[in-house]
DNA sequence: TGGCAGATTTTTATCGATACAACCGAGTCT
DNA sequence: AGACTCGGTTGTATCGATAAAAATCTGCCA
């Protein structure tokens, strides 16, 4: 593999040259760059980026942690954030980390390896209680969730008014037995205490009793465990004439659970999911959701984290972003 | 941030030691080991990959293009990929191509930088005439598309014979007139080109005739692409009594579009996909699916590159291999 | 023609970790 | 006792690129 060195002899400059005219720099005559572009193609040359990383103290690369790729909702995510770094000139390199604290904790160190310039967390084991793992003067963006007081930055979901919002819609088309399909609600500040809190304030404002057993819990938000919980509370004799699922995900396996029940929807139950995923529109039925605009939030937090970067050291005041959203009205909670 | 001189000069040995104790060499007095441990722990020393990758000549990285990370099967495919990686203790970077030739010709461009020590390349936009492009003497495999006498390694998808298998299931559940969806059939071998070859050995076996009219394509296969082209020609007039669908994306546009036309799913029409997605098993109706194995054909694609990695230069035989597949009756082609 | 500003190019020093070979000291064998 | 092992440790060179400073070149003007 030809270096930077070899090109230099081949084109009779320096190596000092050659990097100029590789990095574009002004104060190349053509003549000469012309001369070196040949002998780059001509010895098929390619920089080295590890020793440009080494030198320059930057990798270019961010990592993106998330639970699960295969989840809609984060394949979803990483698109986006794929394409934003792009247009920030970074790459973004996957960690799973299953939702496991200790791994969510180990991506935060991965990035103190500096093996990557910043990393975006989108958190789902870490509690608030582990918020001092943070205070890392590394460039570090925790995406989706909301962390009080934390010391990083925060690109946040609007979670309880959104959820409010998604309840709110279930009574307004009449339900007055409206049940939540989310995971443990163990007091810490996750996605599902939220969304939970949000459900609990519409019914509130709407003059509806908060029947605990209209909360069912699943171990972790995939299609399996929702499909099979709610199976489980309706062979129990639980009923109810709406459902709002804390996300799609969610809601996919609730629907399949509820066709197996030969209950029809929404004639009978009403579905609503969030996060707004592609294959919602497509469902049969077509699944009512919250869009919470991922491309804005995916660029804010990779804009936050890139401005970061850019000025390591302490940097400006954290941020919290709470991003907007919207209600997409379909099927699943009738015309 | 501390370097591994700080460590050496806090801990009263030269960084040679240090560098031995962090990579558990042996060889390392347990007095010594311990004296660098805790100075690493309080000078919070990290080891600077960039340094590490530029020395060792390796990364510990490779490159997963995929057209979009943002569909179901590629979601999946790069959760066993990031897994089966993990297991050899490599990293993975995800490049998304869009499905475009200059994009996974970049990806190409990319391994050879240097950035990472292999690529593993889901190919969509390029076709055998770029096999010319892959002659480079950096690990590469491609996976899940066939390219004959290409100088790569491929890991395939068993795709005529598992799309044949699709096809005789149709007709072994009494389908006469079976259609197929699929991308643009342009000569190339591509996924579209194969599964439709084998839809058509399927068709031959069980002697029914080859109707052009019921070969149904698209512009990409995307849901959105598949339920237009599939209303489209249902508003023309297509009759048909079985859906085989080049994808599972590509079915789950398809049922959408048939729900649209009132027609019932499997007593009208029989629909099966392929790459049993996890969602497939959710839908209603739920999809029968070509299941090819992704966790082996993961497993493989890494093991393969790993061994290029190891051994680099021209290395062992190209090596072709085509993964299993089983047939996964659901719902969507009846009881 | 000498001198100078600005454009080009080269020299030098480093980024931080690690391969390699040399070195050191305490047993061990004869 | 002296040569010899061998575990343990260190000095030196190097991976390839680039920032910063120094050197050289160019054209232009007095």
């Amino acid at each position: 593999m030809a270096t930077i060195q070899d090109v230099a002899k081949a084109a009779g400059v320096s190596a000092m040259t050659v990097s100029n005219v590789i990095n574009g720099h002004p104060n190349v005559r053509p003549a000469t760059r012309e001369r070196v572009l040949e002998a780059v193609d001509r010895l098929g040359y390619r920089v080295n980026v590890a020793a440009r990383n080494l030198r320059r103290g930057r990798t270019g690369t961010l990592c993106l942690a998330v639970p699960e790729i295969n989840r809609p909702y984060y394949g979803r995510l990483a698109a986006s954030i794929i394409a934003a770094a792009a247009r920030h000139g970074l790459r973004v390199s996957i960690e799973q980390t299953g939702a496991r604290r200790e791994n969510e904790l180990a991506a935060l160190s991965l990035s103190r390896n500096r093996l990557y310039d910043g990393l975006i967390l989108s958190t789902a084991g870490m509690g608030p209680a582990d918020v001092e793992a943070l205070d890392v003067d590394h460039p570090v963006v925790i995406l989706g969730e909301r962390i009080f007081g934390g010391p990083v930055d925060h690109v946040a979901m609007p979670n309880e008014a959104a959820s409010e919002a998604a309840t709110r819609h279930l009574v307004e088309r009449g339900c007055r037995r409206i049940a939540i399909v989310c995971g443990p609600l163990g007091g810490e500040v996750d996605v599902s205490s939220l969304r939970h809190a949000g459900y609990l304030r519409a019914l509130a404002a709407a003059g509806l009793p908060a029947d605990p057993e209209l909360v069912v819990t699943t171990r972790s938000l995939t299609m399996q465990e929702a499909a099979r919980r709610v199976r489980e509370r309706m062979a129990e004799g639980l009923a109810f004439d709406g459902v709002f699922c804390v996300t799609d995900t969610v809601a996919m396996g609730v629907l399949r659970a509820l066709a197996d029940a030969g209950v029809r929807v929404p004639e009978q139950v009403r579905v609503i999911g969030f996060d707004n995923v592609d294959e919602s529109a497509y469902l049969v039925p077509s699944l009512s959701s919250v869009d919470p605009d991922h491309d804005l939030m995916a660029e804010r937090a990779v804009t936050l984290l890139a401005a970061r970067i850019d000025r390591s050291g302490p940097g400006p005041e954290r941020e919290e972003f709470t991003g907007p959203f919207r209600l997409v009205v379909r099927e699943s909670t009738g015309g």
